[in-house]
Formats: structure tokens, sequence, C-alpha cells
RNA sequence: GCCCUGGUAGUAUAGUCCGGUCCAGUAUGCUCGGCUGUCACCCGAGCGAUCCCGGGUUCAAAUCCCGGCCAGGGCGCCA
């Protein structure tokens, strides 16, 4: 609309004083001194007080007008510089129109002066977006998510689009969830995994950022049935070259975050540091022997406990590093098995902020050692026919990985439950919004 | 799937151990009134809770017991 082209963002008008502008956006406070009233409007940029006096034009209009907690207004006026009000600018109104109302009281408050537990404002979640702290995360996560393309893109790397519809597992491990398909079964995919690698057998280098579904019932702060993965996948790649995207990918995409984020950072109380590359490389077997040394019950070929990966976190004492060469038993099929030791295969874990936000592999792409491989887990090559097949036409070595978006968020903005990082989340229980 | 803790006005909480003092207190919100410089405005009055649901014990249950549902945390599974 007309109106809309010629609105001006707060902050900008609080910078045009003196010059005739449109704002537009959410009433957040109402100050009544009986003849002089004052209304903070918000918008996505900033606040600013509109003063009305008697003698203001606009007055009794606005008076007449009962003006609430979240209506929605465009206040056409000008700024002017005041000694008196703390922002140090202040808004003139010459008329306010109401787009909106809201209804009153509202669900929970929105200025995050009296809190709201995560369920509920989950339940409102399309104004729990309106306050800073929520707001935020997902600025933080959108320049998570912009650094991580650009910095891809500008490695030649390409951005695929795998399908979310699939007809068989394509890693085992988790449970999917099962939906008709016209006449048959088919799933929704739990990764790319299968289509990265077809992908990356013929572009060399490829990226993607898709939702995945897991139908596992875990009812955990750190899991969700549904979460979005930034991955890439690598021709003429083992899982060495892999790592160092992986950290330097990393590192990119904290420096964006500690530079264009000072703002969020500040209201979510956040200090980024950007971890020094290369990061330390620790072996399965090291982190081990130090859980192990540490009095820890593990034995090797066990994965590592939630606690324990605490405790070999402060026993690493770094804010992010690598676990690589992993037992073949902990990975998947497609892994690589270490030449001279097959019980080991060419897999990383990195852990960051005491949790692990990525994980991948140098995968398998000889189909004789991949269908050797299905047998010793204990699958049937015949059902992996068409993936061995894409292996057999000159498949370049390769390697990929993958990491959680909401994960990461949740490590970069400091948060405990990743509900908090994903904008509608997934769970056992909750399906809606 | 297991274990622990919780569920009280729109929101967030006190009260629960040790039943009666609670037809439930506080903050914020909302409504009305007052105030010409507030800025988490202030001041006054008011509104708003079948104390999550169902059953049981008791003269009496927000409070004790059992079951269910939901939430938060710890595990497991999983990434």
């Amino acid at each position: 609309m007309r109106q809309d082209l010629e609105r001006v963002p707060i902050e900008e008008a609080k910078r045009r004083i003196g010059e005739p502008v449109t704002i537009a956006g959410w009433v957040s406070r109402v100050r009544d001194k009986g003849k002089i009233r004052f209304i903070v409007l918000r918008d996505v940029t900033g606040e600013i007080q509109i003063t009305v006096k008697p003698e203001n034009a606009a007055y009794s209009g606005i008076s007449s007008l009962d003006l609430g907690r979240e209506d929605v207004v465009s206040v056409e006026g000008e700024a002017v510089s005041s000694e008196i009000v703390h922002a140090g600018v202040e808004f003139i109104p010459r008329s306010v129109k109401v787009l909106n109302r809201s209804k009153r009281p509202l669900p929970f408050d929105v200025s995050g002066r009296v809190k709201a537990e995560l369920d509920t404002r989950l339940n409102y979640r399309f104004m729990d977006f309106r306050t800073p702290r929520t707001s935020a995360i997902f600025r933080v996560q959108h320049v998570l998510l912009t650094a991580f393309r650009r910095f891809l893109t500008d490695r030649g790397y390409l951005e695929i689009q795998p399908p979310c519809i699939i007809a068989s597992a394509s890693e085992g491990g988790a449970e999917l969830f099962k939906l008709p398909y016209f006449d048959r079964e088919a799933y929704l995919a739990q990764s790319p995994q299968l289509y990265k690698q077809m992908c990356a057998i013929s572009f060399e280098k490829v990226f993607t950022i898709v939702p995945v579904w897991r139908a596992e019932k875990f009812n955990t702060p750190t899991h969700l049935n549904e979460v979005r993965q930034m991955d890439i996948e690598q021709a003429f790649a083992d899982d060495e070259t892999v790592m160092g995207v992986l950290e330097e990918t990393l590192a990119y995409m904290l420096g964006a975050v500690k530079e264009r984020c000072q703002r969020e950072l500040r209201v979510l109380g956040r200090d980024i540091e950007v971890p020094e590359l290369p990061l330390r490389r620790l072996t399965y077997t090291e982190a081990v022997e130090l859980l192990q040394g540490a009095g820890e019950e593990i034995t090797w070929g066990d994965d590592f406990s939630k606690s324990q990966e605490r405790t070999l976190c402060d026993l690493v004492g770094e804010a992010a590093f690598f676990i690589k060469d992993w037992p073949a038993v902990q990975k998947a099929f497609y892994a690589m098995p270490h030449e001279g030791n097959p019980d080991l295969v060419h897999a990383f874990d990195l852990i960051y902020g005491g949790i692990e936000i990525s994980s991948g592999t140098q995968r398998i792409h000889r189909p004789d050692l991949l269908r050797e491989q299905l047998r010793k887990k204990g699958l049937d090559p015949g059902e992996f026919t068409h993936y061995i097949e894409s292996f057999s036409y000159g498949a370049p070595p390769h390697a990929g990985w993958s990491i959680g978006l909401e994960r990461l968020t949740m490590v970069v903005t400091g948060m405990r439950n990743i509900r908090e990082c994903c904008m509608f989340p997934r769970d056992r229980d909750r399906l809606v919004p």
C-alpha cells in the first residue's frame, strides 16, 4: 500500500529531526499524565516517545482513541530534539491512525518485565517474537544462516535442494515418520545424506539447509522431532579436508554474529569468542583414555553418556574441539573404515559449548566396500541397490558434515532449551502453533 | 519408556511440610478516577482464581492419598 511506501522506520525518523514523516508500529506503553500524554511506539527498528500536549492539534483525536498496549497505529508528525526526554528525541504528532486494535489484557507481558514461561510464550509465539530476547535469538539465527550461505557460496559450493519425502530410511538409527503416499508408504527424511552424496559426486562441492525429522519419543532440552540442519558434501575430500572446512565455516559464522549482532548479544548478555584455528583434534581413543583417567566407567567402543560428554569438555578445556576416528560400531555403514584398522572409521564430531553441534564422515565411494560394510552391520545390500548404484559410474572419494541449526543457535545465544531457538518447535507433545 | 519436581486470577508467584487462620496474599495486567514532562511515571478505588481434571480419606482439602493430563529438569533413545 502507498502508505507503507512512505513509512519511515523509527530509528530513521529519529535522525530526520524536523522533517514531516509517517511512522508506524505497536504501542508499547501509554503514560497518561492528565493533560499531557506520552505514547511509546515500537517498530522492528526501535522505539520513540510520542508526546501529545493539549495545544497539539492531534490532542483531542488521540485522546478519544484510547490507545492500549500492542495497538497498531501509524503516526504522522515530526521528530524533535528534546533535553527533557531521556532518549534525546521525541515525536510530535499531527495525526494518528489506528491500523488494528489489540485485545486486552495481553496473554503475557511483551516488554519482558513480568516473566512468562517458555510454554506460555510458545503458545503465543507470534507475540513472543516481539519480546527483546526472543527477537534477538532469531536475529542471531538469521546471521548464522546467511553467514553459512555466504561463506560456502564464496568458496564455490552449490546450494542443492534434496527431497524431504523419501521412500526408505537413508541412515538407519532414528525412527522415521511414516506417511501415506498415494497407494504406497513414504517417510519424512531424517537426513539429506544420500542426496548430498549423489549431488557431490557430480557438482563436487555442495551445501544445503534443510529440515529433517526424527520420530523418536525423546523429551529433553536438546532434542526436537523437527530440526534444520546445515550440510555440506565435497568430492575429492577426506574427513580431514572437511574438518578444515567445518572449523573455518564455524569461525566465520561466529565472527559474523560477533560483528553484526552487537545489539542482540547485549540483550542476551552474551559475548562471542571466535575460537582460534585449528581446533584441537582429539581421537575417540584419547577421549576414552581421558575419561578413564578421570575415573569414568567407559570401555572402548561405548558412546559417551551426557555427563561423560560434559566431563570430557571440562578435561579438554576448549570451547570447541573435534573428536575423530570413531569406532565403526558407533557410526553409520557408509563411514569409511581406516585402512590398517577396520574397527575405526573416518568420522568426527564437533563439540562446541559442551554440546555436539556437528558430525561428519568420509563416505565410502566404492560399491564393493559398501556392500561389505552393509553386511558387517547386519544389513542386506540388496535393499540398498539404488544407493550403491550411484557410486558405480565414477564416484570420487568424498566427505561431508552437518551442523544442527537450533543447537548452534542455542550455544551462541546461551539458551538452555532448544525450543527457545526454534520458531515453531515440534516435540513429542507440541504440534501447534 | 523410566526417575525427580511442579500445575493457584491474563502473566509470574506466596501459601501446601504440619488440613480449619485462605469464599486464597503479592507483583504485574485490566477497568474507573486524579495529575502538563513522564520515561518500568505516580497516587486512589475496583476487577479478575469453580486453587489442572477425576476419584478417595476427613466433621473439614489449594493443602493428605490414588489415577490421569500437562509443564520443567535428570536419564534412556537419538543428532
